[in-house]
DNA sequence: CTAGGGTTAG
């Protein structure tokens, strides 16, 4: 009793900072004073119990220093002790100090028990180090702690996360005498997390099989499974039974269902869910606004400014969703706004945050910006630097893209697939042949990367441009896959520029095959056509085209002015400002012929659109 | 003092 009241009047009044609590130095002090004079402890179950709980929490509140501090002053440590610094240290994602701590306490023989051994394996999954997994492992062999359900649980936790492949942990799970609920949503867990949703489905459905008690965390992390499979009859039959297993109303649980929804792309099914929810946390919001950001980004901003309304401030999972919807309308004055809105909140020191950012200030032209923020930046990832080089990229800066790959490789950053992608598409976009093929081949060469097929598309449009267009040619036959739609319009126009009718056709006819409607194959086609001077090809052709003309759905573009969208498509006569755009039109048109602008033939296209 | 679930970035 007198230990509880004590404990509670040290943890809610005496948490300072560098500073233990006077009772339990005192308390510690008593412990030597008590052996010799061996008057009875001052409290009666002794001083480690208390400080082992004042420890934790410490770690609670983040108080890493004093929680050190006070284990470091105390005169003697049980296991008890050690396994609160392992798992306090881990809670707090410090796997590193955890270890140390582990290491330490194992060379000051003091014998780790099953806690101890499960807090280490947590921090070998935060380190993604397999090796020191497989020591406590061989350690929880010998202590003959193999069989303890907490032991063989993370343990099979640790071997999903940092091996290669699912063996090691299935192996644990396998030769678990039992089993409970979490063996079972750890080893579905480890298959979903890898990516391999249908692994984790498996699992799921053998524990329906064998009727393990089902719980909130089984059923969220089956629904992330099936999210991921794309399988939309199962989603369905899984939120069923969720909700007959009497989980249907558990918020996490309808938050993954939620989710689980908008990747499926059924927002209305969604929409429905979220407002029959009679619970909502900030989570449920982000999931939907996540969700309609990839689909439906200005309903995503409806969303968001609702969410404020009913008082939920956002945070930074949210304005990076907020931060995207505005990247894709290219709305400047609004991201501002919500930039705005990210300092006031003091958020803007978050990575992923300011990546979106970068995203967000280059899609609405703003490249400056962009640049601001990239350089402001105290921490920088993969994502960062690809946002910068896409923005330079999109921009037409092709040299700017390739010095930032070379500073970001000179500072010792391994380039992954994606940033090969970005600044191969900037030296396409820019040019910059030569150093294009160069990345290309370091690609293979120095970082051991298998090209995709947007790479591809980059590799042959450089080809393509340099007058490579047979090499070209020959890269695309070797692919290890089926050329897609961007290949063979690389191929197409590379053809078109360097004269090449006949591999022209060859590419035109592919393209057309994976989509028949493109108007911009038709044209080329018919340009090659006519260049040949095959006229009546060429005439059958626009014949085909006058047909389909009608059928298209025309591009729309739309600026932000003063605060406001406007959207226009090619020939439009709405809106009480067209008259002043073509008036503008006309001069900048004047301007360009003045400047030795020549009309390009493939305009030609618009003369079939509008019909004129 | 111990394990398991949900949202985010190119």
């Amino acid at each position: 009793m007198r230990t509880k009241k004590l404990l509670s009047a040290a943890t809610t009044f005496r948490l300072h900072k560098n500073k233990i609590p006077p009772i339990i130095k005192e308390s510690l002090q008593s412990v030597k004073k008590s052996s010799v004079q061996s008057s009875p402890p001052l409290i009666p179950k002794g001083p480690s119990v208390l400080a082992t709980s004042l420890i934790n929490s410490y770690f609670e509140k983040g108080l890493i220093k004093e929680a050190r501090m006070l284990f470091d002053e105390m005169p003697e440590r049980d296991v008890v002790t050690w396994t609160a610094m392992i798992a306090g240290y881990t809670s707090l994602n410090y796997h590193t100090q955890a270890w140390v701590m582990f290491v330490e306490m194992v060379r000051n023989e003091v014998n780790p028990n099953a806690f101890t051994l499960s807090s280490a394996l947590k921090a070998c999954k935060g380190m993604k180090c397999l090796m020191h997994g497989a020591l406590v492992h061989g350690l929880a062999k010998k202590k003959g702690l193999e069989g303890s359900m907490y032991v063989d649980n993370s343990l099979m936790d640790a071997y999903a996360t940092c091996c290669v492949s699912m063996d090691n942990a299935c192996m644990v799970f396998e030769d678990m005498k039992v089993k409970n609920a979490v063996s079972w949503t750890t080893l579905i867990a480890g298959y979903t997390h890898r990516g391999d949703g249908h692994g984790g489905l498996r699992v799921f459905r053998q524990m329906l099989f064998e009727e393990v008690e089902m719980n909130p965390y089984s059923f969220s992390i089956a629904v992330r499974a099936c999210a991921s499979t794309g399988l939309v009859v199962f989603g369905k039959l899984i939120h069923a039974a969720a909700t007959k297993h009497g989980v249907g109303s558990n918020l996490p649980v309808m938050n993954s269902i939620l989710d689980m929804y908008c990747r499926f792309g059924c927002l209305s099914e969604a929409n429905h869910y979220f407002h029959e929810m009679t619970e909502k946390d900030l989570i449920t919001w982000n999931t939907l606004i996540a969700g309609y950001e990839r689909l439906d980004s200005s309903e995503s901003l409806n969303i968001f400014s609702k969410m404020e309304s009913e008082g939920f401030s956002p945070n930074c999972f949210t304005f990076t969703s907020v931060m995207a919807a505005c990247a894709n309308l290219a709305v400047l004055s609004c991201g501002q706004q919500v930039h705005a809105g990210i300092i006031s909140r003091g958020l803007d020191g978050n990575l992923a945050l300011a990546n979106a950012l970068i995203d967000m200030y280059a899609k609405c032209g703003n490249i400056s910006d962009s640049q601001k923020i990239f350089s402001g930046m105290s921490d920088r990832d993969l994502v960062t630097w690809t946002s910068m080089m896409i923005g330079y990229g999109a921009h037409g800066y092709g040299k700017e893209a390739v010095e930032l790959f070379d500073e970001m490789v000179k500072l010792g950053v391994r380039p992954d697939k994606i940033v090969f992608m970005a600044v191969l598409s900037a030296c396409s976009h820019a040019g910059l042949m030569d150093e294009g093929l160069r990345y290309f081949e370091s690609m293979m060469s120095d970082y051991n990367i298998n090209p995709n097929q947007e790479i591809y598309g980059c590799v042959v449009d450089l080809l393509g441009r340099a007058g490579r267009v047979k090499e070209a040619y020959e890269l695309i036959e070797s692919m290890p896959f089926k050329p897609g739609e961007s290949i063979w319009g690389a191929l197409l126009s590379a053809c078109k520029a360097h004269k090449l009718p006949n591999l022209g056709k060859l590419a035109a006819g592919r393209l057309l095959d994976l989509r028949p409607n493109m108007m911009g194959t038709y044209v080329m086609l018919s340009n090659i056509y006519a260049a040949e001077g095959k006229w009546g090809e060429f005439a059958k052709l626009r014949k085909i085209m006058r047909g389909m003309g009608s059928k298209k759905e025309a591009g729309r573009s739309w600026i932000e002015v003063r605060n406001q969208v406007r959207s226009f498509v090619v020939g439009d006569k709405m809106g009480s400002h067209t008259q002043y755009v073509y008036k503008i039109l006309d001069l900048l048109i004047k301007h360009m012929k003045e400047a030795g602008y020549v009309h390009d033939i493939d305009c030609l296209i618009h003369d079939i659109e509008d019909g004129t």
